[in-house]
DNA sequence: CTGAAAGCGCTTACAG
DNA sequence: CTGAAAGCGCTTACAG
């Protein structure tokens, strides 16, 4: 009834138990056929590694460790989240590896249960998102050596390696097609100023209404939520020279921005065009559809899995870019209403 | 450099190993003085026990359990998910527990994962999620002895603890609601028909419409998805005597059947009312917002989290029956149109 | 109340 | 290519 030991299987297979380990593991120092000896006594008796004992011994502990934010800011992310998560565990069984999650409260927090994780061998390796300029948690992840893969722009990752789709591209063509068009003043609903990509998104669209010469080009930061959304989008709406198109970092905030529109007596696509960054199901199940631009963030967890588990295994590991996000059109987006109408919005009519 | 043992601390204090194992962990063992000169010790060094050499001595892992089902069921359970599992984790961290997901395929390999995480002590104990009546789990749990406890309704959790809401009092109330409104024929786009709380929600369902004489109380069976929730709105509009209202087993199908109805010519809540059971901020971002079974999802987790954490302590735990869902009204339920016109859906106008 | 010791189940040099 | 042994860092009976 009890749980077999590697020296069971020892026992049965006639060895010692340095000799089961060897096979078990791989390693060179037990011939062939007494490798295929030991591997059959192992699945008869179905065993299974004791991790405990592994880790003790300095094994690999088949654990990748990712934290989780507290869920103020979680929430926005959330349906990235969940997806990202997905495409890792997705990759990670395959190979066996289990995903811990840690909640955290801050970066000091964050370092400290990386440290504690590392010198207990309780995880291989971590995945680091939500990256900042400047992030301490790159510092501290390299100087401990943990290995680990950042989920964000190469220019933010430092020495880690990192993962990360090109937003300027997508950014865009999501304006040029705005553009394209007829629009003239967009805005930008953006996310938490402080992220590295919010900053590399907000370059990229700086840049972009000087090349298109637009005629405003304003981005307002939020916090993800759809409550913030909502308030950005009727400030920027209740302005005298309105912007005729929207984009949104995320798609609650182009849902809440929608019913705002609406709210302020705009009608969608034909007063205002919305576009949501990132495409969750709920984007196609509004009225109109939004448009959108989709990434299969799935896949992305995948890929960043897939490149944890290389630099785990000592691999050599560079930054890797995935597919950016393209536009899905749908029916939230058309040209701008014909006539300049100086027509002010009334929020409390 | 090197991370303090539990030697390094027992030489500082100038007491035993042992001595210091039990200081740490508040066995007896130790007086009062030798305890708080150890614990000074330890907390200069800034020691902390190695978890894989605690677990390997039969010492509990300060981790909990959860498994993770594939894409297809859990992207209808997103956004509960990721808010049960805030809640979670707020109580875990509180202990310091940590929480180990595992991705899985099927009860099988759920099971497997359970015996081998409970073998190596890798857990302490685990969470169960989706319950079916007769579910294999139970029973397997049940027999290795490892404390669990189930989320979902107690009448399927066998001999395990579980933590539920009645379902039963929040759908009365929103039936209630309906009817009171005026609404004789009313609909259920349901979850998946093989999980537990679905079918005791069927069941209340049918006894309302009973008890309340409605004309018409239709269930169709979804698999939690927007796409299968349009669906099911479709075919319930298309019918004949088509439903004046609709309650969605969860919120995401409740946006998907908005724009269903919008579709095909019919307003909310003029033509039709809508009822989403559970509360995601998008609920109130869409327009109309919706009417909703609110419940504290996150609040749920944290109080399964106590529960389990009472049972991996050994004391005694019981079934918890949390605060129900309770409606919310907002602008998606209204009386139903007063002349029974009948008026064929048109779906393809 | 304390100390010395065995043992948890592995891995990995180290001799043969 | 194989076996015997030390060691990873704890916990917990077991003597004193």
């Amino acid at each position: 009834m009890k749980r077999p030991t590697i020296a069971d299987v020892a026992k049965a297979a006639g060895v010692s138990k340095g000799a089961v380990s060897y096979a078990l593991n791989g390693q060179p120092g037990v011939s062939e056929a007494t490798r295929s000896r030991i591997l059959a006594a192992a699945d008869t008796l179905g065993f299974r590694a004791n991790s405990a004992a592994r880790a003790l011994a300095g094994a690999p502990s088949n654990v990748v460790g990712l934290t989780l934010h507290r869920p103020a800011k979680t929430l926005g992310v959330e349906p990235f989240f969940m997806e990202l998560v997905s495409g890792l565990e997705a990759e990670l069984s395959i190979h066996s590896y289990a995903l811990l999650l840690q909640m955290v409260s801050g970066s000091d927090q964050e370092i400290a249960v990386y440290q504690r994780w590392w010198s207990d061998r309780s995880v291989d390796g971590v995945l680091v998102c939500d990256v900042r300029d400047g992030d301490q948690r790159i510092e501290a992840l390299t100087r401990l050596g943990l290995p680990a893969v950042v989920i964000g722009p190469p220019a933010a990752s430092g020495a880690l390696a990192s993962i990360w789709s090109d937003d300027g591209v997508s950014l865009v063509e999501a304006v040029e097609y705005l553009a394209a068009l007829g629009h003239r003043r967009i805005a930008r609903v953006g996310g938490l100023p402080e992220l590295s990509h919010t900053a590399i998104r907000s370059q990229t669209f700086a840049r972009l209404a000087e090349q298109l010469r637009l005629e405003s080009a304003v981005t307002v930061p939020t916090d993800y939520t759809g409550e913030d959304g909502a308030r950005a989008t009727r400030r920027l709406l209740s302005s005298a020279n309105r912007p005729t198109a929207l984009i949104y970092d995320n798609d609650i905030m182009a849902i809440a921005g929608l019913a705002v529109a609406r709210e302020m007596g705009l009608t969608v696509p034909g007063d205002l065009s919305i576009i949501a960054w990132d495409d969750s199901p709920i984007c196609r199940l509004v009225h109109p559809p939004l448009t959108a631009l989709t990434r299969d963030i799935s896949a992305y967890g995948t890929h960043a899995a897939r490149l944890l588990l290389a630099a785990i295994d000592g691999k050599p590991v560079t930054d890797v870019h995935d597919e950016p996000a393209h536009l899905s059109p749908r029916g939230s987006t058309a040209p701008p209403p014909p006539a300049p109408r100086r027509r002010a919005a009334r929020p409390d009519a």
